[in-house]
DNA sequence: TGACAATATGTCAGAACTGACATATACTGT
DNA sequence: ACAGTATATGTCAGTTCTGACATATTGTCA
């Protein structure tokens, strides 16, 4: 990742523990992150996969429009509790959640 | 899982979406508690995997002894989010979480 | 181009989660 | 039984997340 990249990352809500800001994530992190993005992917997947609009898998989910968009674009105010009810919601199971984040 | 340990999750806490409140959960609910405490077990294994007391992990985890130990009982106050943090902080994989997920 | 559907972004009040503390219970060795 | 250590449970003020709404942007088709 480059530093413009993180930057953009920062100024939309992303921000990051201690002394290293965003001028360097720890692996931790990083691995936060991308598991985030992981789960907002598969999200997109299984919602396109039946067919559904965002309006209509919200619905399903007991949520609105524009959350499901945040879900489905890893937003911070999104937490991955949300992006894995959403995934149990529309039907993925257990196997294919780990298997997608494991590899 | 016969009511009365269904009711004893209930008056901890744990409270489930509709209709079917406690007398029911539908799959959805299974198995998001049911990964709840998975990854509860696993933050323990790797905790004591490493020789540590839930008084020094907390310390890693910038958190505190007691909730520690809510996340490793699956306790309804603690997020998935937070488990996971847990075990990304004490050294996990995604790899590793996502296997432990998937079967 | 313009109308329409779909998705994205900003905001906020209410709900849920978090760390910390106090306290209780369990486990060990003596 | 007692002291010491580890883990569990209850509570709460402060923080973060959530659903909903308004609005903006993007995509599609005639």
């Amino acid at each position: 990742m480059n530093s413009k990249r993180r930057k953009e990352l920062g100024t939309k809500g992303w921000k990051f523990g201690g002394v290293e800001d965003f001028l360097g994530l720890t692996d931790e992190e990083m691995e936060y992150i991308e598991l985030k993005i992981t789960l907002s992917e598969m999200v997109k997947e299984h919602r396109e996969k039946s067919g559904l609009s965002q309006v209509n898998a919200a619905k399903i989910l007991k949520s609105s429009q524009s959350r499901l968009s945040k879900i489905e674009t890893a937003d911070p105010s999104v937490s991955i509790d949300l992006q894995i009810k959403s995934l149990l919601a529309l039907g993925a199971t257990k196997e294919e959640i780990g298997q997608k984040i494991a590899r």
